[in-house]
DNA sequence: GCTATCACG
DNA sequence: ACGTACGTGATAGCC
């Protein structure tokens, strides 16, 4: 028969290993109540991953019991060069017992001993009582307690793997000794972190040896006057005192006075139901996923969903399409697709109904497009709908003629502004940052990547579809009252939900791309490219690749002995920076011309002629309206934000976009400065205003002041560019380190022109304090509008976390009030265009711009109606400015 | 899947 | 002494 399995877990060293292993993120890993949790996920995760599959007949955490011990009366520095332990670690212990009595396993301390010679005697005590035990610890000392029934476990790397050690490992790692002799080695050794001494100039590899051929330290020093003279010799002789304490320091007890029995050990196995409140008390979001996926109830959520939901959905069929009809309230309603990309991807599903009266799940799209009781709930206006991702529902439904409207609630909407960091786009992620978790991920119900399948078993399908539509129809109510409490229930249904339509219609719209175009650039690109590849090779005086930042480091800086000026984690830096100080050398010159033209062509041509629609041949992107953390949009597939337009040869890029219809021009309207406009508002300096007001050249008059000429002087353009750079760093939330690097001088200098700065601007001044405090007390930042950015870091103990903390918390408010206003104007320029019935239509948005394409005739209304519409979106106390540019296609909108 | 690079505001 | 400008997405190379 197999022995008894008996497992003894040293729990102090554990605790710290898990707490310096994310020692950098302590700050991140924070419950709801502040207490710090870093140690505690690492334990947890030992004792679910190693503990628990275990399965142990005995189980034991040891503790040590307090800071003085049997050693620290034998020597009084035994440890005494420890740093205190932080407080941090300190408020995790308490918890962590916790945790282990949750896990079914007894604690224990004793006085007068660490929790190493509790696990030595209860070792021992095993052995005897006929068990297999198995100690788990980070200290790699306890390799001492090595027996044939006893093996020890060290977790390496943090505590995320372990090496197991039986006699043969202890042997191999040991050069052959015995786990009896690691304390003769640790003798002669000694310990720096317990702070014992050992005996000066032997390390562990001499240790290893001279215990090889003595066996032991008594041994040792029968035979020293044998030992032929020697530096070390002299060594062991007048320090023979500290071999012989430290050894005795460095022994485990297996005799401790332990007032535990074996039977007091037994293995309960977890206690769900009390681990779950545990696990909701510090915020363990992923571990309540697991075990509401295991089938345990998460019920007593802290938020606002008490109840465990009672699933009630049945198929939809023709015969019971009539239930449709009796939905008149609120309908809760969610679509499936098979792929992200809704412009393309096809409808494999939907659900729909509420709490109260069920749901009604199918896969027939007959159901959904022809004229049905579906249909007709979808396209009542007065039925009011709940979803998760409006954009996305609507847009495809509209290729299936469906035309979605009273769209009322979109969790996935909601759920962003009340926290822009959980922007997942998955709705049982979503979800379950709610506390709701009777629904699971995509990624865990269909797979992801390539493994990625829709349920073919009807149950199945449905019952997830019916899962996740129940979650948006249970977190409606508390969200939409967290909406209130957050003052943003106006950036909601006036700002975020009307521009969610109004950005599926422009998606919808498309732009046109003329592919021809594009071709002919594409030779043309490839054959220059070819080219160039060449010279590159001769310059090298061989091929590589030169798309391979590695290849190109050697090639650069070994073969050819440039000097490198900065490196990457991996090697040396190629990037344009470091190349453009050493254009000098004509291979340099070169590659930069060829990364260039290969970033265009890749990028660009190839990138677009890829994802024009063979419909149409247009481009429809997909603006993602939860992702930034300050309010932007961004664009994806293709990214239509980042076309080039800075060097000429990329903005002929822009040639290959165009009006639809021949004889029509596109329109383009940015705002001017309006960063600084939006700065020159909320920090309400006067100086800054009155520029604005007198409708000045910002970056000259920015440099009179900083460089004190005079007001009225001629301002050369180096003066600007710096000045401008400047005033680029105050809405980054300057740094003199950053400054100086951007105009290039020294930090010193770049402080100076802060301060002088600081000093002309004082509202600015003010108002950047004023922020850093006010996120600092509130733990956000807010927008004009009221998106709101929490900043947990602003109170990191790394001054790096903090610094970035800070400089956001200046700048969100900056950028995200600025994308605040375009949002706007675009809903009131989507108005506008509908209520005046014309034909223009409204087609990119690209930050502080947007793209109309228009008709001739329209072209003069155009030019006076967008700028009106855009700069009246809201009234600050500077004046808003936009300027109009129109062309035969987007590059010549200009 | 990560890193380096480079395109935009 | 620390080591930094803010916000994005796509591509290629490489493990």
């Amino acid at each position: 028969m197999e022995k008894p399995k008996l497992l003894l877990i040293d729990g102090n060293s554990l605790a710290f290993r898990a707490f310096y292993a994310l020692i950098n993120q302590v700050d991140r890993f924070v419950n709801h109540d502040g207490l710090h949790t870093n140690a505690l996920v690492g334990f947890n995760n030992l004792l679910d991953g190693i503990v628990d599959p275990f399965e142990p007949d005995k189980a034991l955490v040891a503790w040590d019991a307090g800071k003085t011990t049997f050693r620290t009366n034998a020597y009084d520095n035994y440890k005494g060069n420890r740093d205190k332990t932080p407080q941090e670690l300190v408020e995790q212990f308490e918890p962590m017992r916790e945790m282990v009595r949750l896990h079914g396993i007894t604690n224990y301390e004793l006085p007068d001993y660490e929790a190493d010679d509790i696990i030595g005697t209860m070792a021992k005590a095993g052995v005897a009582a006929g068990y297999n035990v198995t100690i788990v610890t980070g200290d790699r000392d306890m390799r001492q307690l090595v027996a044939d029934n006893i093996t020890v476990w060290i977790t390496k790397k943090g505590i995320s793997e372990i090496d197991k050690y039986t006699p043969n490992e202890v042997s191999d790692v040991y050069g052959g000794l015995t786990p009896d002799q690691v304390v003769e080695v640790k003798g002669l050794q000694g310990d720096p972190s317990d702070n014992y001494p050992g005996v000066p100039g032997i390390g562990e590899k001499t240790a290893i040896k001279l215990i090889q051929e003595y066996n032991t330290i008594p041994e040792l020093y029968a035979q020293i006057d044998d030992m032929k003279a020697s530096k070390r010799k002299e060594n062991l002789i007048q320090y023979q005192d500290d071999a012989f304490l430290s050894r005795d320091l460095a022994r485990i007890r297996t005799d401790a006075p332990v007032t535990i029995q074996l039977e007091d050990l037994i293995y309960q196995g977890i206690q769900y139901q009390d681990l779950i409140p545990f696990y909701q008390h510090l915020d363990f979001k992923q571990q309540l996923v697991k075990l509401a996926n295991q089938g345990y109830t998460i019920a007593g959520a802290r938020e606002s969903v008490q109840e465990k939901q009672v699933l009630n959905v049945v198929p939809l069929t023709a015969n019971n399409l009539a239930h449709v009809e009796l939905l008149t309230d609120d309908v809760d309603f969610y679509l499936e697709l098979d792929g992200d990309n809704y412009h393309r991807a096809a409808i494999v599903g939907f659900v729909l109904g509420n709490q109260k009266q069920g749901y009604l799940a199918s896969r027939d799209l007959e159901l959904l497009t022809q004229a049905t009781p579906v249909r007709k709930v979808l396209e009542n206006k007065a039925v009011k709908k709940n979803v998760f991702n409006a954009k996305e529902t609507f847009v495809a439904l509209h290729r299936y003629n469906v035309n979605l409207v009273g769209v009322d609630f979109d969790l996935l909407l909601v759920s962003y502004l009340l926290n822009v960091n959980d922007n997942s786009n998955d709705l049982g992620t979503v979800a379950h940052e709610h506390n709701y978790f009777d629904v699971q991920s995509d990624d865990e119900v269909y797979g992801k990547g390539a493994k990625f399948a829709i349920l073919e078993n009807d149950t199945d399908f449905f019952e997830h579809l019916g899962r996740k539509v129940q979650a948006i129809g249970a977190l409606k109510a508390p969200l939409t009252q967290k909406l209130v409490e957050h003052e943003q229930t106006d950036l909601y249904t006036e700002i975020e939900l009307p521009l969610t339509f109004v950005l599926a219609q422009m998606e919808m719209t498309g732009i046109t791309v003329n592919a021809e175009r594009l071709l002919g650039m594409q030779s043309k690109l490839t054959e220059r490219l070819s080219e160039l590849e060449q010279t590159i090779h001769q310059q090298a005086g061989h091929e590589f690749n030169i798309q391979s930042p590695k290849q190109l480091g050697v090639i650069l800086f070994e073969e050819m002995g440039l000097k490198p000026l900065k490196k990457t984690k991996t090697g040396y830096s190629t990037s344009v920076e470091v190349l453009e100080q050493m254009t000098d050398v004509p291979i340099v010159a070169s590659i930069l011309q060829y990364r260039q033209l290969a970033k265009i062509l890749s990028t660009y041509v190839d990138g677009l002629l890829r994802v024009i629609h063979g419909s149409d041949s247009k481009v429809h992107t997909r603006y993602l309206q939860t992702l930034t953390q300050t309010g932007r949009l961004s664009s994806v597939d293709p990214n239509l934000q980042n076309i080039p337009v800075r060097v000429e040869e990329g903005r002929q890029i822009r040639a290959a976009f165009e009006p639809e219809q021949k004889g029509w021009s596109l329109l383009s309207a940015d705002y001017s400065q309006i960063e600084l406009r939006v700065l020159a508002h909320i920090t309400d300096d006067e100086i800054m205003r009155q520029a604005f007001i007198n409708d000045e050249d910002i970056h000259a008059a920015t440099a009179r002041r900083i460089f004190g000429l005079d007001p009225d002087a001629v301002v050369d353009g180096n003066l600007r560019r710096q000045a401008k750079a400047v005033n680029f760093g105050i809405v980054y939330g300057i740094s003199d380190f950053g400054l100086a690097k951007n105009i290039g001088t020294d930090r010193k200098t770049a402080k100076n022109i802060i301060e002088t700065y600081l000093l002309e601007y004082s509202g600015v001044k003010s108002w950047t304090e004023k922020i850093v405090l006010d996120a600092r007390e509130k733990g956000y930042v807010e927008t004009l509008s009221h998106r709101r950015r929490y900043l947990p870091d602003i109170k990191a103990k790394s001054f790096n976390a903090r610094s970035f903390a800070e400089r956001t918390a200046m700048n969100t408010p900056i950028q995200g009030s600025a994308a605040d206003i375009i949002k706007i104007a675009m809903i009131k320029m989507q108005k506008a265009l509908d209520q005046q019935n014309l034909k223009s239509k409204m087609l990119l948005q690209v930050h502080d711009e947007l793209i109309f394409e228009v008709p001739e005739e329209e072209l003069e209304l155009m030019h006076q109606l967008v700028p009106e519409v855009m700069d009246s979106a809201v009234k600050l106390t500077v004046p808003l400015k936009v300027e109009t540019h129109e062309g035969k296609t987007w590059y010549d909108a200009k």
